[in-house]
Parts: structure tokens; sequence; C-alpha cells
DNA sequence: AATTCGGGGTG
DNA sequence: CACCCAGAATT
């Protein structure tokens, strides 16, 4: 009988190695926090969930300095869960507009109603269940159980994903699924007591912020003391600027759009675009074709403009109103202008609207279609 | 596992 | 211009 050799799972994967923690990394963070982090953030310490939550939500991908005047207004308009989930949803999104990933905006609504209806207005305090609503994800889970409940429960966001390959010398770049993996786990291994959870959690978001930043970390200007100096990997072989590795690049996609600005009476016709893709839910002018390939794309000639304008009323003059570049995280758009006069508006079906110049600001407008109309109007009306 | 979602800060 | 930021959802 001959023996039959044991086959390998394919799935199997080698047990990502852990490099060796020290023992006092969460005292050092803490110790560092309470004496040299922030603790001033208007959403720190207000002992109410829906606000970390909203901080949460809105500081994902998206710095500080960016999110301040949007907390507060969001504050002012939705002062608690309740008033964001009665809200309308226009409403919603445009308050958000400007910040961009708007998917955000919509989940973060779905989620404020189903808190309300299913959780009686109050966040959830386990991680697991607050990661089944809507935009909340495993580290935006830990944060909001962390902050707000004192929860212990480990985060890995970009800061903390930068302190961790220097502090620790992990090499790949922190996307890649095992590495990923990897800093999950020391992520969980290096956590607090839940006592010190709270300081513990904005300190790492506060080191990676303010000491082991990207570009000038601070222990190569000299600026300030860094708490992990003494064991950082990154530090002790020079590495400091190489880690984390960065994302490999891609080739970036060229896309071109012919963009009708339709005015009548001194309004202009705006469309809503769908809940799915670019700017999913935001009110647009009106995209000709859509976004197509560049490079099989021209602009639409103006005989095709009017034919689509016919639609929307009787079509007068069309002119070509020049053309905008705009780069997004993965393509670069070429917008097409082209203005076209109406002389007499058609009947509207929903997710279209004749929006008067002066009403433009309270319309929720992507960035770039809030440029084009700042480049066809004076710049005082938008 | 790889892609898709933005706008803005920073070097 | 390149790269990143208190990531999550989708395919």
């Amino acid at each position: 009988m001959t023996a039959i050799p044991r086959r390998t799972r394919r799935t199997e994967r080698p047990t990502p190695v852990l490099p060796t923690l020290p023992d006092d990394f969460a005292v050092r963070v803490i110790a560092w926090q309470q004496r040299y982090g922030r603790h001033h953030l208007p959403w720190q310490n207000t002992g109410d969930a829906y606000r970390t939550w909203l901080s949460e939500i809105m500081l994902q991908q998206t710095q500080v300095s960016a999110v301040l005047g949007y907390y507060a207004r969001f504050i002012e308009r939705f002062p608690t869960v309740q008033a964001l989930a009665a809200a309308p949803a226009d409403d919603v999104m445009a308050a958000w507009a400007g910040l961009g990933y708007y998917t955000r905006a919509r989940n973060l609504h779905r989620c404020a109603q189903i808190v309300v209806a299913e959780h009686g207005g109050v966040f959830p305090r386990d991680p697991d269940v607050l990661t089944t609503l809507p935009g909340i994800g495993r580290s935006t889970a830990a944060a909001i159980a962390a902050f707000s409940y004192g929860v212990r429960a480990a985060i890995l966001d970009g800061n903390v994903k930068r302190v961790f390959a220097r502090a620790f010398g992990i090499d790949g770049f922190p996307g890649d699924k095992p590495v990923e993996e990897t800093m999950w786990r020391i992520a969980e291994a290096v956590l607090p007591p839940a006592g010190g959870i709270q300081p513990y959690t904005q300190g790492l978001m506060d080191l990676g912020a303010t000491v082991c930043t990207r570009g000038r970390p601070a222990c190569l200007t000299g600026e300030r003391a860094c708490p992990l100096e003494s064991l950082c990997e990154a530090r002790r072989t020079d590495r400091v600027m190489e880690l984390p590795l960065p994302r490999p690049r891609k080739a970036v996609p060229e896309r071109a759009a012919t963009v009708m600005m339709a005015l009548h009476d001194h309004a202009v016709l705006l469309h809503r675009r769908p809940q799915r893709g670019i700017w999913g839910g935001l009110w647009s002018l009106p995209l000709v074709g859509d976004m197509d390939d560049a490079l099989n794309a021209h602009p639409k000639d103006a005989a095709t403009v009017r034919d689509a304008a016919q639609t929307y009323g009787t079509v007068g003059a069309v002119e070509p109103a020049g053309e905008l570049t705009h780069t997004f995280t993965h393509f670069r758009l070429h917008m097409h202008l082209l203005r076209v006069d109406m002389t007499e508006p058609a009947a509207l079906e929903d997710d279209w609207r004749w929006v008067s110049l002066t009403q433009l600001g309270t319309v929720g407008l992507p960035a770039p279609v809030k440029l084009a109309l700042e480049t066809l109007l004076q710049p005082s009306l938008v």
C-alpha cells in the first residue's frame, strides 16, 4: 500500500509573522496623548455618541481641517439623530455637498433612520452591532465604541497604518490584504486595558497627524519628541521616509464629457445624478452622453447638444463656452462646456429642475460643476 | 482581492 | 504633480 501524500489546501496561507511587540506601547501613547495630544476638537468629550459618529463618518478619508466647517453646520442644522433622520434626503445631500464620497451622506441618513427606528435613537455600544449599520466599517465602529462608551476595540486607519509600519518596520503596501491583516493583529495585540482606551485611541490618531506625519516626521525635523522613537524600527534602520510603502502606481484613465448649461430667465437647468456612480444623488449640469472614454469621445457638436436640449424646451443659440479639466482620484475628466439659451421651457420630469442663479448656493453641487458654473457666470452668483 | 467612490492638504 | 487623508461598499 503506497502512502498518499496529504494534499495541502490551496487556500492555506502562512500565518503572518508578527514582529516582537513591546509591552509598553500603549502606555507610551497614552502618556504622550495626555500631555501633547489634541484635546479641543469640537467633537471630543461631548458625551454624545451622535456627534462622535457624525465626526467619524466625516473624517473618513478626509482631513480634520476640511471637516471642521461641515461638522459645525451639520450640528447646527441637525442637532440630534432624530432631527437628521427626519430631514429630507435633499437637505442632507446639500449640507454634505463639497465634502466628497457622497455615498457617506446617503449612508449617514439611512443610518440615522435605522438608529431611531430600531435602536430607540441610541447608538449601539457593541462594535459588531455598529458594523451592521450603513457606512460603519470595522475601524469606524471601534472608534465610535471607544470614544462614546469606552469599549476596548482597535482602530486601523491611515494614521495608524503609518505609525505601525514605521514603529514595527512593516514592509509592503498597507492596502494589501495580508499586510492589512497583520496590522489588525498588531492593533489588537497592543491595546491597553479598557480604562485607557479613549486617550490611547485619540493618541494614535494624534501621533499620526502631528508627529509621525507623511512628509515631515518630527523625529527627522527635531521639532518635537516622539514617544515611540526609542522603540521605532524605522528610526533604528533609518527607513522612516521609506515606510509605509506607497500604493503601486497605475495610469490614470482619461474621460471626457460635454456639459450643457441651459439658461432661461436667469435660471439654469440641473439634473439629479443617479444614486449609483459618480456624484451619486447630487444635482449637476446635464452631461450630454454622460462621461465617455476620452480616446474615442470628442465633444458633442452643437447640433447634438441642441437635439438633447430640445427635450427641455425651445432652443435658441448654442455656443461653445470653453473647457475645464478636473482630476479625480481614479480618472481625469475633460469637460467641454456649451451654453444653450432656451426661449420656452417645457415641462420637466422628476430629477430635473430649473434653478435660479441666485439659488445655486442652496443646491448640492459637485465641486467641478460648481467650478464650471463659476467659469460661465459671474463668480458672485455662485 | 481589486475597484469604486472626491475634495482638499501638503511637499 | 504625486501622494495621502479618523475607509466602506461593491463586484
